[in-house]
DNA sequence: CTTTGTCAATCTGTATGCATATTCCCCTGG
DNA sequence: CCAGGGGAATATGCATACAGATTGACAAAG
């Protein structure tokens, strides 16, 4: 792989842990200093990051960090739900017993999680979780889709550990879920995704909307 | 704007357009010599087509315009299914009086068209139409990914100029959506969108396999 | 004291140069 | 006549150089 291509990754990494938090600058030079290279392969990087909408670039002014508005963040909360019902829809018409194990897997991995009451390793198993829903769509386009726009509201997640009892309520609606999966049953599976990562979205433009009107004031 | 900006979408329409066919090579110096710039910005175009999925990459090996499989190609028209199906399903439930005067006026554009039995003409319109629904979801986001899939997918829309009395059905599946987005009916337009959509990629696919079949022998 | 204009420093965008990997062609051997 | 290997040509990937724009500060005027 090329230098540019583990640049992106590392940056992308960096964005997604929340390393470089939303609004950051993103300094030409001075990224080509921390990682040893010249600023080509480090524009070349930015300039990825940039068309997949994980930074923001403005002529002459260099890129930043996307920092979404809160209206955006919603429509994009609001797609990511409409995507993966798709998936569960697709999923439940589609399931192999592969797909059956890794999801139960992948649900009894979240339940240990919670049982720790260790956040960050709860949310870990949740990507897992939800990956698996991906791949069992069956469709590697659309899973590609919805591992992409997860990844692009990563940096937003982390916010939620700030929010009580969701966690329980998330394990609670991961069982619906995977239950309707199971039985094939294409709507139920799809409503019950498409609620879940909605109600999400809303505690999460809650709490942006709520960071922001005190910092603006 | 910079060069590498206005070269992206020269590029990118000459790809959309159908000038650039899937499989052709991009060659940096010729592209370069082409447009009178230097490598640079070319580079920087083509990376951002690469990141939107336009083109593929391989180290070493230059640029090529995507050429799909025919399992990926359906798997597209899936995706791009169940997108509009969701734009459909907020655009029930949120169209405005101007999106309903845009919906209209897109339909009597494409009945027009149909009319003329200009095939491109009605293509256009239908483009048109589609738009209008993607903006009627009042989600900026998701909008901006229907657009883009569709822009992704156009290449191959262009094969579609063969299949026969595709168009009066085409034409009969518009109407009927437009009539359950004006009633509200947030189910029944999303369905009606998913099973347009989808029967236009089995179509495709089908000629895809069809032509792909031959050459392959 | 505030505001505006100018200048300097800095950073982006593009061009060019160079090293290396790949590819294609030709030559040699069987 | 065909297959395999080696070398030259070519193209990519990165580094460096340069021009133009933006930003920030500082000074001068109101």
């Amino acid at each position: 792989m090329s230098h540019a291509q583990r640049l992106r990754q590392r940056i992308e990494d960096e964005i997604v842990s929340g390393d470089l938090a939303p609004g950051s600058r993103l300094d030409e030079s001075q990224l080509a200093a921390r990682f040893g290279v010249s600023r080509t392969p480090i524009r070349e990087a930015l300039l990825q990051l940039a068309a997949t909408g994980l930074v923001q670039t403005k002529p002459r002014r260099g890129a930043i960090v996307t920092a979404s508005e809160p209206h955006l963040l919603l429509a994009m909360f609001e797609t990511m739900a409409e995507i993966e019902a798709a998936c569960g829809r697709l999923a439940a018409r589609r399931l192999a017993a592969a797909d059956a194990a890794a999801l139960t897997a992948a649900l009894d991995g979240c339940r240990a999680a919670l049982a720790t009451t260790d956040t960050e390793a709860y949310y870990a198993e949740n990507y897992v979780f939800h990956a698996a829903i991906y791949r069992a769509s069956h469709n590697a386009f659309l899973a590609d889709q919805a591992l992409s726009l997860h990844r692009r509201l990563a940096p937003y997640r982390r916010l939620q550990l700030r929010v009580r009892q969701r966690l329980p309520q998330s394990m609670a609606e991961h069982e619906g879920i995977v239950a309707a999966l199971l039985a094939g049953e294409e709507t139920k599976a799809a409503d019950a995704l498409r609620s879940h990562v909605l109600v999400q979205g809303d505690r999460f433009t809650d709490l942006i909307a709520g960071l922001r009107a005190p910092s603006a004031a």
